[in-house]
RNA sequence: CGGGCUGUCGUAUACCGGUAGUACGCAUGCUUUGGGAGCAUGUUGACUGGGUUCAAUUCCCAGCAGCCCGACCA
């Protein structure tokens, strides 16, 4: 894409009244831009990232037989109350909305309810379980307090997948499937070194689930790691477990300030039973399907990655996430650095290309804040030295590549 | 929901009880081009409502909005 077609534009100072780092350089760089607190447009450059997060997660979930869906937004109140979650003194996150005769509405915040009722007309035999199902969908959610940019929304999109068993080992069997799936989209995403799994508490119907926790200290949980086992400890059971690491009983445990970027949970028959979600069994015997849920915000995940991977100049985006894989930066050399852009996109190189009429500084400037992994920049001083100078963002030192060569290097 | 801080051009800021200045941006022209250029001309602003006052953007109150802390948060 070119720049001097791009409709954003960056802001030469961060806006002054955000303090977190993901809401100050994504703002500034163009790629989203606030409607209200919680509330966030994505622009061009930030829609490729979240685009990007979200292909990473469809693949792992799809590789785990998940089936992909798209359930609506707008909730029928009479699920809801079913499960006793309508109620706002039960569960005060609702955005409530009415027909023109007024009939109450709910905007969704989740899918149990809706999904569990659909799959009634799905599932009656044990021979159609199990299954796995997901969706990203955008969940209202009305917070008391939104904060601190993309960490905690108001509207936001969620990949909810729900998992659907005769027994509770076959969802033990398949919770593990989704946990090794969701630990190697972190890694995808390029937070493979931060995340842990994090023991938390179940609730009633299991002792812990499990957290994915990204060390970030714009995060909102407190958490205990063990650095034996890889795996954490949410403060909020840290009493229960007597400061002991649960698989190793280690009691050297680091405190951490981290954020939740997913969730899973065996809700067993939690949901199920009160909608009447039943298989017959082998013998002809009527049981309750039993459940899991997993959960990960990909704008979240998109803010952990700015907060925790950028310099004091602008973001490092992992390859994997990169709005584009180069950034292509012409210094009064357009019609040579258009060949290149060709040449490029031609080979399926993202190549974002600054062909404005700009100078040299704020085309620096603009590349390192944006974050793009390989910096092109092709110059009188660049044609001199041979073809064009290639730098990676998270490298300081640049290298002359012969022209005719920059395909090879790009291409993945 | 409790507490703290803050609302001035598009952005960042200054000053002030007597109607607002700077920088960047934007427009035009010329000159510039390896780390946010120069000159000239032009362009844009006090969150809303009430109160005090001869006079309020400035002081007071309320509302709204934003940020932060806490509470909350599958």
């Amino acid at each position: 894409m070119k720049q001097s077609e791009l409709f954003t534009k960056t802001l030469r100072e961060a806006p002054a009244d955000e303090q977190s780092y993901n809401a100050r350089a994504l703002i500034q760089g163009g790629f989203i831009n606030k409607e209200m607190a919680g509330v966030y447009d994505f622009l061009p450059l930030g829609l490729r990232v979240l685009n990007k997060i979200i292909a990473i997660i469809r693949e792992e979930i799809n590789g785990i037989g998940g089936q992909e869906t798209f359930l609506a937004s707008l909730q029928n109140p009479e699920l809801w109350k079913k499960t006793n979650r309508w109620d706002d003194a039960v569960y005060d996150v609702w955005f409530k909305t009415k027909l023109k005769n007024d009939t109450e509405l709910g905007l969704a915040t989740t899918h149990e309810e809706p999904l569990t009722n659909l799959l009634r007309r799905h599932i009656s035999s044990y021979k159609d379980l199990p299954k796995s199902i997901y969706h990203f969908q955008t969940k209202f959610r009305n917070e008391t307090r939104a904060k601190s940019g993309l960490m905690r929304l108001r509207e936001f999109i969620m990949k909810d997948a729900y998992s659907f068993h005769a027994d509770e080992e076959d969802l033990n069997d398949y919770y593990e499937k989704m946990k090794a799936a969701y630990t190697n989209i972190f890694k995808r995403a390029g937070l493979g070194h931060l995340t842990y799994l994090t023991f938390a508490s179940g609730g009633t119907f299991s002792k812990y689930s499990h957290e994915f926790q990204a060390l970030t200290s714009a995060g909102e949980d407190i958490i205990y790691i063990c650095e034996k086992c890889r795996v954490a400890l949410n403060r909020e059971i840290i009493e229960d477990v007597q400061h002991k690491c649960t698989e190793c009983g280690n009691d050297k445990l680091k405190e951490e300030k981290a954020v939740e970027v997913g969730n899973i949970f065996k809700l067993k028959t939690k949901y199920s039973r009160p909608l009447g979600l039943v298989f017959m069994d082998e013998e002809g015997v009527s049981k309750d399907v039993v459940m899991g849920c997993y959960g990960i915000g990909p704008q979240r995940l998109m803010g952990t990655v700015v907060e925790t991977l950028h310099d004091e100049k602008g973001i490092i985006w992992p390859e994997a996430i990169a709005p584009f894989r180069a950034h292509l930066l012409s210094l009064n050399k357009n019609d040579e650095a258009k060949k290149i852009y060709d040449d490029l996109s031609a080979a399926g190189v993202e190549v974002l290309f600054d062909d404005r009429e700009l100078t040299a500084g704020e085309k620096f400037a603009d590349a390192d804040l944006i974050g793009i992994p390989y910096r092109i920049v092709v110059s009188e001083k660049s044609i001199k030295a041979g073809g064009v100078e290639v730098k990676k963002r998270n490298e300081k030192e640049a290298k002359i590549v012969e022209t005719k060569d920059i395909v090879a290097v790009l291409k993945q």
